[in-house]
DNA sequence: CCTTGACCTAAAGTTAGGTTTAGGTTGTAC
DNA sequence: GTACAACCTAAACCTAACTTTAGGTCAAGG
């Protein structure tokens, strides 16, 4: 069992985010005595779950939803692997999208890279779009699709 | 040439936020006749450079530094590069993070692709945390460290 | 000519996800 | 027995990034 302070520090995450989320109906199972709420392993377990569904780009109002199912019992466990299965696939659509976002980083740092060691962008510029040395030209390409 | 409305579809951004864009400041060369935005390829670059940094996690008031370096010319060079290597840094560590979000989302398909085969949680509790079958146990492991 | 659509501005409004405030209780160390 | 930290609530407040509103210009088509 951990206090509120406990589990802050645990997860680095204010002690008022931890009131918020509870509020929220994110504790469903969560326990107080004399009014202080008592942490245990399921709650420590929720916490990645809103995490882990917040970081998928899940909402507050949604991440709602899955803790309503929790409290339905085993009658919802499809409504919520389909709500991780559906997780999923957008994560993996927002990491290809990171993935051209980083070749775009790549691309930049190359091109002020040049910029500094020619003092202008002329000569780059004059090889944009498609005269770019090999290796550049696959990142461009690859963050201008 | 392109208009706003163009550009809105281009982009698939409203027209107020390119308008609020302007505002901000991230278009230094942007051309009006008679009152009206003329867009031309430097816009556009800028627009990609406007999501990069917005999607490698940087807010609006930072970016808009990177369009006052760009105004002060080549002497800004090594501002801008480091801007850049910094954001891809960032969003390397983001991708890592993502990864372990990934991992959790995969155990999670897994829990309740057996929990709706069981009928409970409870074989799947009783496996945890270091009983698991050993594919689920690395994923587990990689979500859970 | 007049209406329709695309453009313009400034300023107020919106939303999510917390955070802060004000006021109060609890428990334990001195 | 009192001071101190850690806990509690309800409600007001905050911030970022837009979005909406209200009111206006302008060019082309019927």
């Amino acid at each position: 069992m951990y206090s509120i302070g406990e589990i802050s520090t645990m997860f680095n995450l204010p002690v008022s985010t931890i009131r918020y989320y509870d509020k929220e109906g994110f504790f469903p199972n969560l326990v107080r005595k004399g009014g202080i709420r008592q942490f245990s392993d399921a709650e420590i377990e929720a916490i990645r779950v809103i995490e882990c569904l917040k970081e998928s780009g899940l909402e507050i109002k949604d991440i709602k939803q899955f803790f309503i199912w929790v409290t339905q019992g085993s009658k919802s466990y499809p409504d919520r692997k389909a709500m991780f299965e559906a997780r999923k696939e957008a994560l993996e659509k927002e990491m290809e999208k990171l993935e051209r976002i980083h070749a775009m980083l790549e691309f930049k740092c190359w091109y002020y890279d040049k910029a500094i060691k020619d003092g202008n962008e002329d000569e780059i510029n004059s090889m944009l779009p498609d005269k770019l040395p090999k290796e550049i030209q696959k990142i461009y390409d690859a963050s201008h699709k």
